[in-house]
DNA sequence: GATTATAATTTGTATATACATGTTTTGCAA
DNA sequence: TTGCAAAACATGTATATACAAATTATAATC
């Protein structure tokens, strides 16, 4: 937390979370954070400007910034969110089950990842137990030459963490894709269908901040288990 | 298009659709479009801030502004888009069927929106056929305090348009959630389910831009013929 | 007291400057 | 030619000012 307007956003966050400032209510004005945060209006308004993104206020003009109630919907799965961090925030028990492990060559994952044809991936495949019940299934492919070591223990806690942390690498985006599809054979070997035919399949293509893709991932969920929550503003046209 | 930011982020997605700039390529320097649009480079950056939210560039400190790849992953159903901006990019030909218009009081429904319970709210029940296929149902509450008139004519064609161009409400956000759940006796009714039982449903609370919620709509869609892309950055925790 | 006009408050846009930080190019020296 | 240092270039952050536009509070008028 270097950055002072980033310094700001969270603290503001938190300031919220803890209800600090009531839904339907305001914030202070921008004048007055400047004020309290001994700064100038451009960094508040820059902290603003993340808030709004992330679906904490709505800045009316000549009013203020309303806060907004997240409460009465709740967001698990936003943005980029790894298992972990989602298990973290619902509290609940879960467990990670790594059933493969390897260095791979697959061309067509190659491709999409546009790393050389001949280079090698490291292939995860893990499985996710919450409550008792398999639930969720984890196919990842990682491009060796960005991660060169892995092991099962980081693949058992949490990949993310392993590659932010350690190797400093910055994720940055995803381009991510949900459709449901029928079951495979795999499918039904490492996950309690529980008489289901059909899974819902989250595409992702994960990017670092200088553009490199270095992630695929297939996270394949049982339909009864799966939530997906969204803030979205629109674009005009 | 009155905003000279707005204006330049619209000039410079054009181009980018156009091919002008390769993805993988960068953009010109912001000092360079500072210069061609005759403004200063604070107004630039807030011009590529907005390419950067909606996935066209990736800014990279010391390089630049490097245009991704969106063919690679198609963007149809990201954001807030209505059936009809999506029918027309796809370019399908398709069809709305409208099976209810009619004004009701559901206390439940006024709740979620905020508004007094006794009030009555629009109920638009509309199918989408695409290909001879009835794969999507419809279903839309509006406050009839904010959209006073609705015709099927306007359920027929674009809701949307008429909201926003028509009668000049400001749709600025929505909370969205999806989930997968069994097939109804409406779904039955009004749909071509072609054997499967299960649904994905979209569920959508919209509000103005100052904060008004004014809409919830359930749109519940053929899992064979569902897909939703998505565009996300990571927000560093 | 109610309505209207005015002022104060608050956010939005546009512009300017200074310096920091990372990348690329250039040029000098070995 | 190679290697390294310096310069040039590109984006990131922080600050400042001026004015526009929408809302709210205040004061004035009928």
């Amino acid at each position: 937390m270097k950055n002072k307007y980033v310094e700001i956003y969270h603290n503001l966050v938190k300031d919220i979370q803890k209800g600090e400032y009531a839904a339907g209510g305001t914030l202070p004005s921008e004048h007055e954070l400047c004020a309290r945060f001994e700064t100038s209006r451009e960094t508040i308004r820059k902290a603003l400007n993340l808030l709004s993104q992330n679906g904490y206020i709505q800045k009316v003009r000549g009013k203020g910034s309303v806060v907004l109630d997240r409460d009465k919907f709740e967001f698990p799965v936003s943005g980029l969110t790894s298992f972990k961090e989602l298990s973290d925030r619902l509290g609940q028990s879960f467990q990670t089950h790594v059933h493969e492990l390897t260095l791979v060559k697959e061309a067509k994952v190659c491709r999409q990842l546009n790393c050389q044809e001949g280079s090698y991936l490291w292939k995860v495949v893990r499985s996710r137990e919450i409550g008792g019940e398999r639930i969720i299934l984890d196919k990842d492919y990682l491009r060796q030459d960005l991660v060169p070591d892995l092991t099962k223990d980081i693949a058992q806690t949490s990949l993310y963490h392993y590659i932010e942390n350690e190797l400093g690498l910055d994720i940055s985006f995803a381009k991510k894709e949900i459709v449901v599809e029928p079951v495979t054979a795999e499918d039904e070997e490492f996950l309690d269908l529980n008489g289901h035919d059909q899974v819902v399949v989250i595409r992702s293509y994960v990017y670092l901040g200088d553009t490199t893709a270095f992630q695929f991932t297939e996270s394949r969920h049982r339909p009864d288990k799966f939530q997906f929550v969204d803030f979205a503003r629109r674009t005009k046209v």
